[in-house]
RNA sequence: GCUUUCGUAGCUCAAUUGGAUAGAGCACCUGACUACGGAUCAGGAGGUUUGGGGUUCGAAUCCCUACGAGAGCACCA
């Protein structure tokens, strides 16, 4: 049974009784730590209708509480602030229903996650990594509040900047031995190999520009002139016309892409349980204009062109079909919105979609709506901020991009030598795959641990140095205790302990309590987590968790406590704080060793 | 220019959504049974929450304004 929603009744009813006033919303709030108190009542708001003073009215209540209330144990009052304790009873309670709390249950309700959306041109880089953290995390996230969760993933395998790789492929691709480059013979992945490729386009295209310039050509019309450009539109037609040789040549560079990009997802830890195509979605769209056109939520223009008036919801007026009847960016869009949910039927579907393109959703999920689609309030963009670099923005064009490969493995290597100052030799019992995997385990968890912790919605920098820090507000901190929790619990066994479903009364040391506390608090948290999209608060909520027990840790001792009851308290508590930092990591997409 | 997001310790981030003396980490100082795991813990120093007005019992949070930073304003994606 929840207390906070016990201590709200005993409140509203001690306001009935000494005041003879109904309150309809009886809000708590934990105590602050510098007070002594478990939660706190604010009495400021009732001072108007009870005509007291704030203090006064704490002081009547908390004397009312303490007689009539079997869960109030003592109270004090600072100006309009009633600070609530509670029995050492009641702790154990709270407790013992802890350590039975079922699962949530499952809601019955899908949502469909899509996130990643990479372009086949070239390999992951930091950013992406922002956004395959955020996704899985939040998909963890709402499974744990009991959605069904769908991950989806739109890949952007079609278009200009595809062609562009496959051009420089075709003109440099070959080898002084007649050859052509593969990921097997150059040793790249297929992915990073795409990538060289599409800068070598870049490059020679750069140089065609420059001597077109040279030749008096204003810069504008030189990139639309230069011979390489064109090439690779004439390409793009061709590969829209299903030109066989481009075809091919387009489905082998992707299937190295492909491979490519599988490794680094299962690095990573991500999965997806449908991925689109953009070469199969396309075409898509151009049905729901003519369908909005019919029931006159488009309308045409003169050139034959095709809008939406959207001024009366403080938009602008945006095209959704060209003047020459083809496709742009958000036509695609409608067709995909609703073979999603044609194929899946989810009552919540995200976008986890940089918040550079927030004007592009607003006008999106408006559309939907007008269109009348049931599913268009479930719509939402999770729109996260840029990563920028100490040395400013990310720039593909000036190669200041961090690649999401090189990243993992300088935070694996990162945390190999921070396991070679710190433990000292403790390493040597495990075998060297072991320790591959331990390093990798703490190297993703500083860099997934860095990237979520922030608050998605703003933008954030990113310090190499700081990501791969293993002290202090870092992942490995909180690998580190659940760990050292570990380690107790195999110290304990060894010596036959083990905790008993029921737990004996104890009077709770105030760190205990401030770890039983946090404990009762994880529901609510990953609750609202769950209803903001916001893995950050999980990830707070699991460095307060670990810290707390540091803490504890320093202040009583566990294994040779005299006392038997609370040595078995402080196994148990112990136990939970383990099992709580496991699935609170968990839910960011961490894992978390039995021994560091 | 219009629209929009943001501005918190030297730096990176919090602040239970309007509540108490604005909290952590890093960096910088000082300490901790030679260890139930020191990748830890305790303490110190560090703030006019960008400036200025307003709303109220109460503002980092809401409103106005100035300054500063980012993003969006294609028949690109």
């Amino acid at each position: 049974m929840d207390l906070q929603a016990q201590l709200k009744t005993a409140i509203t009813e001690a306001i009935a009784t000494v005041y003879g006033e109904t309150v309809s919303d009886t809000t708590l709030q934990p105590t602050k730590k510098e007070f002594e108190g478990l939660y706190t009542f604010v009495t400021f708001p009732l001072t108007k209708s009870l005509r007291r003073a704030p203090a006064e009215i704490g002081q009547q209540l908390g004397q009312w509480l303490v007689q009539n209330s079997d869960l109030v144990s003592r109270f004090n009052v600072v100006q309009g602030f009633l600070n609530l304790s509670v029995a050492d009873r009641v702790w154990t309670d709270l407790f013992t229903s802890l350590r039975t709390d079922a699962p949530v249950a499952a809601k019955g309700q899908s949502v469909m996650v899509e996130f990643s959306s990479p372009n086949t041109n070239k390999p992951l880089h930091l950013g992406h990594l922002r956004n395959n953290f955020l996704g899985e995390s939040v998909s963890r996230i709402l499974d744990a509040n009991g959605f069904d969760v769908v991950r989806t993933c739109i890949v952007n395998d079609r278009g200009i900047h595809i062609c562009k790789s496959m051009l420089a492929y075709q003109k440099f691709g070959q080898q002084p031995d007649g050859s052509w480059e593969t990921p097997e013979s150059s040793g790249l992945k297929g992915d990073h190999l795409i990538g060289k490729y599409y800068v070598l386009f870049d490059k020679a295209y750069k140089v065609e520009i420059e001597q077109l310039v040279g030749e008096g050509i204003e810069k504008e019309k030189a990139e639309k002139q230069a011979p390489l450009i064109l090439e690779a539109q004439a390409m793009l037609r061709r590969w829209e016309q299903g030109d066989a040789e481009t075809v091919t040549l387009w489905k082998r560079m992707n299937t190295w892409v492909y491979a490519g990009f599988e490794k680094t997802y299962q690095k990573i830890g991500t999965r997806f349980d449908k991925t689109y195509y953009e070469s199969q979605t396309y075409l898509l769209g151009k049905e729901v204009v003519e369908e909005g056109l019919k029931t006159g939520v488009f309308y045409r223009k003169d050139d034959n062109s095709v809008w939406i008036d959207l001024t009366d919801e403080s938009l602008d007026h945006k095209l959704v079909l060209r003047s020459d009847g083809t496709s742009v960016y958000i036509t695609q869009d409608l067709g995909t919105t609703d073979l999603k949910f044609n194929d899946f039927h989810n009552q919540r579907s995200l976008w986890v979609v940089g918040n550079e393109q927030d004007y592009h959703f607003q006008v999106l999920f408006k559309i939907m709506k007008r269109l009348g689609r049931s599913y268009a309030d479930g719509c939402y963009h999770l729109s996260y901020g840029m990563v920028d670099l100490p040395t400013g923005k990310m720039k593909s064009r000036e190669g200041t991009v961090v690649d999401a490969d090189d990243l993992v493995n300088t935070v694996t290597e990162a945390a190999r030598t921070a396991a070679d100052e710190a433990t000292k030799g403790k390493m040597d019992e495990f075998s060297p795959d072991e320790q591959e995997t331990l390093f990798q385990m703490i190297g993703l968890g500083a860099l997934k641990y860095f990237l979520l912790k922030v608050d998605a919605q703003k933008r954030m920098l990113f310090n190499p140095e700081e990501s791969v820090d293993v002290h202090g507000h870092t992942g490995p901190f909180i690998q580190y205790t659940y760990a050292r929790t570990r380690s107790v619990m195999r110290k304990a066994a060894d010596a036959g302990l083990s905790v008993p479903a029921e737990l004996p009364v104890v009077s709770f040391h105030p760190t205990e309590q401030q770890l039983l506390f946090l404990l009762t608090q994880y529901p609510q948290r990953v609750a609202e987590a769950g209803a903001d999209y916001a893995p950050s608060y999980v990830a707070q909520y699991a460095y307060e968790l670990a810290k707390a027990f540091n803490q504890f840790y320093a202040e009583v001792t566990i294994l040779s406590e005299p006392n038997r009851n609370l040595l078995l308290v402080r196994l148990a508590l112990s136990e939970l704080v383990g099992q709580t930092i496991k699935k609170s990591m968990r839910l960011l997409g961490i894992d978390v060793p039995e021994k560091m």
